[in-house]
Formats: structure tokens, C-alpha cells, sequence
DNA sequence: TTGACAACATACTAATTAGTATGTAATGCT
DNA sequence: AGCATTACATACTAATTAGTATGTTGTCAA
């Protein structure tokens, strides 16, 4: 057997620092908010120092954006658009994937609400970069969601004269809304009555009401 | 002519220094969060100083309260409530009221959000009693907006078999929604997108297709 | 008119914070 | 093996911050 090639045991490694910065920052954001977090609540939570801190962000607002660019955009792709592919009819996929990550999620994390939400709402009139970041993540949401309703509406799901774009915006609206409303109220039938309302949206743009 | 019941000119007005104080801080807070303000931030754009602020509020976090409950829910009733009682059909005003106040408001505006989901998403988690504040804000929406919807079915313009309670739930989730995604992408012609499909879900809750 | 208190103003403090300066040891290349 | 460099650790600083302590003056009732 030959020597393998990543080293196995190194008490060193940046990227791996990096992502255990990233991992603890992620949640200590996303319960007290980008600005409600110190460097310090970080490195603390973490087996690392400030040294290690700032050899790999130049500055906390370059953690934020790592944040967005490396966890959050990631995180939307892997929870809300890759499990549509296995939907014959998006628009059930959709519905499915709200109910499983939102409807069934535990209380403890749906009082946080959503991850990117929540810097959407306190950082793009704070910070440029930051609103310039979230804009790319939020319009990757909605793209990646638009080809799925495309294609929704290539397989006859959804009627001719349908906008997928237009629906993209509206569907991931009302999954930021969702998790807002989710967030201000604690009642956890609220999201039955959401969902319900949704529902309905959908089958005033499908084609047969049999499905959805 | 008799004297006027309120001294008109007096150099120290608790009420008065205190609105003061509050229409700052909703423009602080507005733009760059409660957490991101501080209270030197507040007072020097006041004509009164620390002494006057801590007179009044007890911690930063009563301030905070006050906002709620002295300016936000107020211009939640003025400004989304109230318009809908000259509407013979409410849901031709909640559409109305959108177009207007959110529409055609000034891009500068719209970047900052809605001051209420605001404070949802950065607060809620933070602080308990800003959470109740808040829900009781959502709640006294929610309920008014209901209200408005009993009385759209009640005059035959909402299916039979409408829970309105679900759509006011929904017709709030949307405002927020609409508020959160304006912020986050820059583009104003994203809002004709969400409101027409809006339109397609009070058309499909709707008795007569006509209307609305 | 005059006190007494309310409505502030001013000056200060202790804690927290982002960021820096500098030191040190692990790693990898030759 | 040795050495340069990377990947950190430690100690510090200057600025900001919420909150306090105390002083001062306008207001109003008697």
C-alpha cells in the first residue's frame, strides 16, 4: 500500500480551520444576527484563536460574505433545489420540500428563521458587498428555481401562458415568508394555513386539477 | 378668549421630548437595525442629550419596546388597515394599498424593508420580550386584516368555503415577503411580478372572476 | 414668590469590540 | 536534515458602547 496522498493527521490544516470557523460563525449568527456576534463569541466556541481567525478573514465582514458564499448559497442549493429533480411535477417537489424543511422542522430552529433571510433583512442596507452577495445568492434561488417551473411546464404541469420567472420570484417570496411569519408568531399550525394558501396558488396555474 | 388648555411654549415636554427621541431611533433602527444603533447614534441627531434618553427610557431594549408599540403598530393600522374601510371589495384595497405603499414607494425606501419584519427577523430570537411585542404587533395585523375578509365574504365577494383567517395569515406573509424581497434584489418591476401573482390567488379565492 | 420636583444636561466608567503586533511551532520542499 | 514559510497563538490597543452619577434649570402648585 502506498503512502496515501492527503496527509491523514496534521494538527494544521487552513482549509479545515476554515470550515470550523465558518460552521461555529454560521450559527452564532444565525441565532443573534451578524451584528449582535463578536469575533470573540466565535473563536470561543471554536478549538482555534483570533490569530486563526483573522489569517483567514482580513476583516468580519469578509467572514459575512465567506458565510454567504461558501454555507448559505450551498445550503439552498442542497435543501431546496437539488431534492426537485426527483419530482416528476416540481410544483409537488416544491410543496414537499416546504412541508419536510419548514412544516416538520424542530421549533428550536424555526424560531431562528432562514439563514439567508435573516442577512437579507439586516445586512443589504448596512453593508454594499453584503447586499451584493445575497442579490447573487437569492437570484441563483430563483433561477435555479425557474428552470424546474420550465421544465413543470414543458412536461404539461403548468398552464401555456404561465411566467416561470414570475412564479419563481412569487415561490421564493413565500419561502422567505414563510419562515418570517414562522419567526414573529409561535403557533406552529400557522404553517398548515400558509401552506394551504399556497397550495391553492399552485392550482390556479396548473393545468389539470387533478394534480398538485 | 381663554387661555389654551396646553402651555404652548415651554423648553421641557416630556411627551413631546419623547416622540422626539422615538421618530429618531424608528429612522436609525430603520436603516441600519436596533442592534447596529447606538444610543450616542440617536441623541446626536436630537436636540436633547443622554440625560433626556435614559429620562425617559430605562435600557436601550425599553426604546426598542417603545418603537413598537408607540410607532409601528400605529403605522401598521394607518397605513394597511384603515385604507382598506373606503373599499367596497377589500380585496380590490389590500392590492390597492400594495401598489401604492410598496409599488410606487421611493426606491430609497424600499431598500430599508418593512420596519416591523425588521425587527421580526433580527429580534425575535434575540430578546424575549421584543419577541411578544412583535407577535402582538403580527396578531393585531393578522386579526384586523381578518376582519376586512369576513367582510368581503359576508358581501359576496370571497368563495363560501374561504377560511379567512387562513388568508389573512397569507395577505400578511405576503407583505412581508414582498418588503423582503424588494430589499434583497434591486430590480422595482420585480414587484409587478409578485403582484400579479397575488392577483391570480385572490382571483382564485374569489366568487365572481369579475371583480378583482 | 417660592420651594420642590420633574426634565433634562454633563461627565464619567467599566465592559466589550474589531483589529494589530508579535511570537512560535508545525509543515513541506529541497 | 535544514530552512523558509505557513498556520496559527498570545498579548495588546484604541475606539465604541450601554449605562450611571451628579449637577442644573425650567415648571407649576400652593
Amino acid at each position: 500500500m502506498k503512502t496515501k496522498p492527503q496527509s491523514p493527521k496534521k494538527s494544521r490544516n487552513l482549509e479545515k480551520s476554515r470550515k470550523e470557523i465558518l460552521e461555529v460563525a454560521f450559527m452564532e449568527v444565525f441565532t443573534k444576527g451578524f451584528q449582535g456576534v463578536s469575533i470573540d463569541d466565535i473563536v470561543a466556541k471554536t478549538n482555534l484563536t483570533k490569530g486563526a481567525f483573522y489569517h483567514q478573514f482580513p476583516t468580519k465582514l469578509d467572514m459575512g460574505y465567506a458565510l454567504v458564499d461558501e454555507v448559505i448559497k450551498p445550503m439552498i442549493i442542497e435543501r431546496w433545489i437539488k431534492p426537485l429533480e426527483s419530482y416528476e411535477n416540481p410544483l409537488d417537489g416544491i410543496l414537499a420540500q416546504m412541508k419536510t424543511l419548514i412544516g416538520e422542522a424542530d421549533p428550536k430552529y424555526l424560531k431562528l428563521g432562514c439563514p439567508l433571510n435573516n442577512l437579507v433583512q439586516e445586512m443589504s442596507p448596512v453593508d454594499k458587498e453584503f447586499h451584493i452577495r445575497l442579490q447573487i445568492a437569492l437570484n441563483l434561488w430563483i433561477d435555479e428555481m425557474d428552470l424546474h417551473l420550465k421544465r413543470a411546464k414543458k412536461s404539461g404541469y403548468l398552464k401555456p401562458d404561465v411566467n416561470t420567472k414570475q412564479v419563481a420570484h412569487f415561490v421564493v417570496m413565500a419561502h422567505e415568508g414563510f419562515y418570517g411569519m414562522l419567526k414573529g408568531l409561535d403557533d406552529p399550525k400557522i404553517f398548515s394555513a400558509l401552506y394551504a394558501s399556497l397550495k391553492l396558488y399552485f392550482k390556479s396555474i396548473s393545468k389539470n386539477a387533478r394534480s398538485v
